[in-house]
RNA sequence: GAGUUGUAUCGGGCAGUUGCCCCGACAUUGUCGGGGAGGAAAGUCCGAACACUCCCCUGUUUUACACAGGGAGAAGGGUAGCGGGUAAUUCCCGUCCGGAGCAAUCCGAGAGGUGCGAGCAGAGACGCCACACAACGAAAGGCGUGUGGACGCUUCCGUAAGGAGGCGUAGCCGAGCACCAUCUGUGUCUCUCUAACAAGAGAUAGAGAUGGUGCUCGGGUGAAACGGCUAAAUCCUUACUCGAGUGCAAGGCCGUGCUCCGUUGUCUUGCAACGGAGAGUGCCGCUUGAGCCACGCAGUAAUGCGCGGCCCAGAUAAAUAACUGUCGCCGAGCACCAUUUGCGCGUUUAAAUAGUUUUGGUAUCAAGACAAAUUAUUACGUUUUUGUCUUACCAAUACUACCUAGUGCCUAAAUGGUGCUCGGUACAGAAUUCGGCUUAUAGAUACAACACAUAA
RNA sequence: CUCCCCGUAGUUCAACGGACAGAACGGAAGCCUUCUAAGCUUCUAAUGUAGGUUCGAUUCCUGCCGGGGAGA
């Protein structure tokens, strides 16, 4: 799981998504919007009940994303925020397409070193 | 053995890697230690705690404001056999009654009153009249209250959806009873006639048949059948209970931080001071509570009391996780082993094994016999091809030989154990707290009860 | 998280507890017309679900299911 320090609180979230560039996959997609490049990267995840009915259901997408994001952690720049929302058929994924999903928007974004 | 019902409990374990939230200590941004979802956290269907606003009453006070204590009445809501439990309940316990079930058991808003009672079926669940009484209304009049608008009661009057009243319609089939009318024949008495009987006339008694009227009972229709019964979980009353509303997004704290506005100062942006507004899990409420566990006592029980021990999530764009290995549990299949059981044949002749006969199937490499075809002017022979039979193999049947009391079902069925393979391992995620209810849930365990089958 | 409201044909709405649940716009078939439109006739299709009260439930009561709304 990410610590607190690196998921996007509630004042600093973006409040509309023009400001920022967005990418997509075929069961995601992500909002960046640029800040200093100072402090460190935050990241945040948004899924509705009507993507997931269960309780259960969205926690586990929710913690896979957050995983796969502390993995790459030392990858990325630093001064974006970032969102990734969910879409319609993002339950059907297994744990390891979830993850190299996350990884390609991750990517397409140009928010890796390399 | 295989079920059913009720109650209660569990609902994965261990190890490794990478991580998260809270608390404490040391120390300072790190280490160490402790803790980290449920029986339903869900639905939000009830109830309570708690908090604020409003209403009313009492007290302090001349009154008002304010403070303290409290919820009597009205309206509205809720509940409903009876008794008990609880902070409280549409909850729980005991018990009566009604219903379901063979039974264990389960279900029930189960007080009292009034009366709407359609359609179909059926002979029939009524129709009409009037407005004395009851009900409702108030244009005009009267009386009362009020300055007045008006309000209340009442007379004449009006209303009919009809509580009570009167009249009437309908009334099938069968049986019984009563009354009336007609007819039939009989008994008794009196009179006439006769010697007498018979006959005739009159009166009276009871019987039978037919018809009519009235009453009672039954049939059939329907949930209910003639003036009663049953019925509101849309009405009314009674008893008990809740003052009404909003819900932790209740409500409160906070400046030195953030945003906006205004004023003043320096006076170009900007900065500083003061005031106001807003936003804000920054902090409180926030987890020690009708708490959990064990024991004893009271009680049929729900539950209560006493005593001892324990501290067991507290996030806020929201932690409690992800992956791997292994073990466990359940289901299916296969292999092996063990036990039990069924059916057939048999102990007077078995089966298995060997040989022969008959029948059927397969194979046609080789050999033999027979038949047909081919080559055609005709005949015969040879070669080739095809078919059948025998020799070959298998199965069944019958007989013979051999041998003993078991053997066969071409590995039958069930149960248990071991090993291997495959599949499954549920429902579901705190958000103010607690008590209930309802709904979802792979499976596993324990206890109690009931009915069925089999054996003793 | 807390609190409210609503479920009837394909759609929009009706229906004292009483038959076979109605109307409009739809859809299908036929008639009319040279053809289309309009018109006429016929058909189609529904009480969210499971119990209870009742002789009888769309309506009354209770539990689930689905949809919508308010509070920052």
């Amino acid at each position: 799981m990410l610590p607190r320090l690196k998921k996007v609180s509630r004042k600093e979230f973006p409040k509309g998504h023009k400001k920022g560039a967005t990418y997509h996959s075929s069961h995601l997609s992500l909002v960046v919007v640029k800040k200093d490049f100072e402090t460190p990267s935050k990241f945040s995840f948004v899924i509705s009940s009507k993507v997931a009915k269960k309780a259960v259901e969205r926690n586990k997408l929710k913690r896979w994303t957050y995983q796969t994001i502390q993995k790459e952690y030392d990858n990325i720049k630093n001064g974006f925020v970032c969102v990734f929302f969910s879409k319609k058929n993002s339950t059907e994924l297994l744990h390891s397409q979830f993850e190299d999903q996350v990884r390609v928007l991750l990517k397409n974004a140009h928010l890796l070193k390399k």
